[in-house]
DNA sequence: GGAAAATATATACTTCACTGCATAATTGTA
DNA sequence: TACAATTATGCAGTGAAGTATATATTTTCC
């Protein structure tokens, strides 16, 4: 379908200018030639999956990132996918890693007991 | 790369185990030959997007799933504890992970600020 | 072991993304 | 306006994924 094409085009147009490189400067990075890269971010073709590889390298991302239609983003480093955040915990100290890994403990302690409450009432 | 039409494969491999379907019924559901199909789970053809699509229809999921290693600390090296914590993330509902969301922002929010003290300082 | 089902492989042909190169068309700026 | 940079489009040739069909191979089960 092109609606997906499409969704990777924007993705894609989206991080270029959320990085600030020119086409040419990806295409350098990445080694597509620039004419066909245009023709990916106006979703006229539909690329490949080792071409989607290239540029999630140069733009740092997963491939995965291309198909997501939650674009939420913006603000710097805030407002980032939730996995994308993660990978930035490794640089935090160790006791604030342990603060943030307590908060994670009670969230899905939470969790847990809804879902037990869940099957309890509906078994 | 290899790697990544390796785990497109495994990934839909185990989706159709999951569901219990054979080649033949994917295939008549989706419209891709049998032979064509078995190419793809066993890597040894690049699945176009629209093929993935196709798929992703069948098996009720998002394209995105193809490419979703089934362990997160191959995707991004962790510090072990914390990755499988983050591995039920997924779990959770939407508002929870929001505010973990929210709690994570401010830890590195407070980090970058250390940072740029830091460099003024050392500068 | 043997039949049936499921899966893998083979072949010929078609389609389309990709490359390389060239050149419009657009945008930005002095 | 004029020039430069950026982006979009055109075209020939190549390669790989797609299709259809057939068949070999493996797995399942009696």
């Amino acid at each position: 379908m092109v609606q997906t094409v499409v969704l990777i085009a924007k993705n894609i147009r989206q991080l270029r200018g959320h990085k600030r490189l020119s086409q040419k400067e990806v295409c350098a990075d990445s080694g597509i030639p620039q004419g066909q890269y245009s023709r990916i971010e106006n979703g006229k073709v539909e690329p490949s999956i080792s071409t989607l590889e290239k540029l999630a390298s140069v733009f740092d991302v997963s491939v995965a990132a291309f198909f997501k239609s939650d674009d939420l983003e913006v603000d710097l480093n805030l407002n980032l996918p939730l996995t994308q955040k993660i990978k930035m915990i490794d640089t935090l100290a160790k006791d604030e890693q342990q603060a943030l890994s307590k908060m994670i403990d009670l969230a899905l302690a939470n969790k847990r007991m809804k879902d037990n409450l869940q099957t309890l009432i509906t078994q």
